[in-house]
DNA sequence: TTGTACGCGTTATCAG
DNA sequence: CTGATAACGCGTACAA
């Protein structure tokens, strides 16, 4: 049988030497910045690798060294398109930098651990989480199974002493926007949470209701939904504000995230036929781009994606694994929501 | 120096052989799906495996296999969020038939070529393109590098011959939508269209603009942006509309996709303080899920995504890469848009 | 500055 | 059905 001559066989760095006349570990050396090897040398290295097509073989660096450069990104919520602002900020520091990103997404509600397996097993320096529905048991797991180098949970507070967290400071942000809320002489707050899966997770929706509590005495009505869904959050603000009939109706919704505060204004201005901010005033949480649209103009608190990016990428770059959580410090945006 | 001898070694196969007293390669085989290995015999190296925590090596398959099963996804328009509910369909399709997913973020208009190389040195056994800077330019260099196995466009036709192209049949997609803008008695339509990169990219607008001259005799107006970004769009409609002084104004506006629609539906109502649609209708193409929100009720067309998705992996497991282009049917979805 | 064993963990292929 | 040999392409020592 013939062999297809005109398919290129897969050019490796001992081709490039016997191209250049020199050994294969030269050729490796011409291609790593920091090594020593005389400027001749490598200009002549390269020169043949560019005429035989040549790119070193990442999969084997990483075999040999025990290093990927590869970061896995565990997705679970594709409903939220803050997740779309984040995957860009993030592939873009971290590619930059010189990072590949092995993009993962959670199927379904049971398929954190798997997901995970998935990553540990193309051999990945680091595992980043931007999803809600990865819990303290399967990061017990995950930790027990030794599994990841190193696993950082990012755009989320998490007390798990295994991890690593990169996030806004919720309790300082959330102090912020109640502070906002109160001094807008906003009198009957109700607060929409998300889905409740990591204990951190109640950061934002605790502090809201008891800086509220301690600021005035009584304690602002709540409600949640499953998932960061604009639909979801539709849909209830619908049936609560349908309950209230005028008596005692919130003044303003506080929303966890952006994407249930444009849902619930949609609900408001469609279902409700009421208007934002006069009747009921709303305020979110991230700053999507949306919020930002004429139609929204929504009131928001920004997190520094950017340099929570780059933070992380500066974790992954760093031998000293512990004790590198790290908060950050957003700001509100105000626009003509809330 | 002591060495920390909690943390564990990277267990192997031969780890797992030595425990379950069989050979290396007896491991690997109760690791496939469809190997010659007695029941008894893979049980007993399983049980051995999830004792030792053992999972193997996916870089040291593909090294030796010359099969990855990782595909490259690159992508450029994040601004568009039609890209999220790609991405979603896409790993989802990928990741339950065993593919993984390298997200490449391709970071600017002239980093195409780079990201592609990327992507390459992880040796993947094919390359996603659902962005709109990859032009014919970057394709034939591309091809020339030799540096793919498959080269598939997502979600866009092109007539690159080295390319294998899954997108819904442009033309018959907006010859449909026509026809609706037609038969609903719309007279005066503007075309709303987006980045002219790739000549392929053509076909939504002309197909609209011949199809319309073809019966009515004129050819509508047109303008363009130069990404699929809402806040563009924005910004074009209120110009453009602007100078339309009220005579002469169009009574729809058709947009080359959702992301645009969008846009143009805020500055409608919230610039030109008109109405959707009785003073100008809008329709777009995507069907996003924005697009159903009370809010928008954007008429528009779907992609039948899902299918995309799967034949996607079908292409990528068939063992003949050539003729396997396919354009699929999608359907138009009336909301109150228009 | 440059060259040389050896190992990384797996698969392909053949022997028994 | 099971065991064994030879790659796969590169990195890490260390020696020259």
């Amino acid at each position: 049988m013939l062999k297809k001559i005109d398919l290129p066989e897969n050019v490796t760095a001992d081709d490039v030497a016997a191209e250049a006349g020199v050994s294969r570990w030269t050729v490796n050396r011409a291609f790593k910045k920091a090594a020593s090897i005389s400027p001749a040398t490598r200009d002549k290295v390269m020169a043949a690798a560019q005429s035989l097509g040549y790119v070193p073989d990442l999969r084997a660096a990483a075999l040999a060294s025990d290093r990927s450069n590869l970061v896995a990104l565990l997705v679970d919520d594709f409903a939220n398109p803050h997740k779309l602002v984040m995957m860009e900020r993030l592939t873009r520091a971290l590619r930059s930098r010189g990072w590949d990103t092995l993009l993962v997404n959670t199927l379904d509600r049971d398929d954190a651990g798997s997901a995970m397996l998935n990553a540990s097993q193309r051999r990945v320096d680091a595992t980043i989480l931007i999803g809600i529905q990865f819990d303290d048991e399967v990061l017990k797991a995950a930790h027990k199974a030794r599994r990841f180098k190193k696993l950082i949970i990012f755009a989320r507070t998490s007390e798990n002493p295994n991890t690593i967290s990169i996030a806004v400071d919720d309790q300082a942000a959330t102090r912020e926007i109640a502070r906002y809320v109160m001094e807008r002489g906003y009198k009957n707050p109700l607060y929409l949470a998300g889905p409740r899966t990591v204990s951190a997770h109640l950061l934002r929706k605790e502090t809201f209701l008891e800086f509220w509590k301690n600021h005035t005495g009584h304690v602002p009505g709540s409600i949640g939904v499953d998932a960061y869904d604009p639909i979801l959050a539709s849909d209830i603000i619908r049936q609560t504000l349908a309950g209230y009939q005028g008596q005692e109706r919130p003044d303003i919704i506080v929303c966890e995230n952006d994407a249930l505060a444009l849902g619930t204004i949609d609900s408001i201005r469609h279902h409700l036929h009421l208007r934002v901010p006069e009747d009921i005033a709303v305020i979110g949480f991230d700053d999507v781009p949306q919020a930002d649209s004429p139609n929204y103009r929504l009131t928001t608190y920004r997190q520094p994606l950017t340099a929570m990016a780059n933070y992380l990428v500066d974790v992954l770059e760093s031998a000293d694994t512990s004790d590198m959580d790290r908060t950050f410090m957003g700001s509100l945006v105000v626009r003509e929501s809330a």
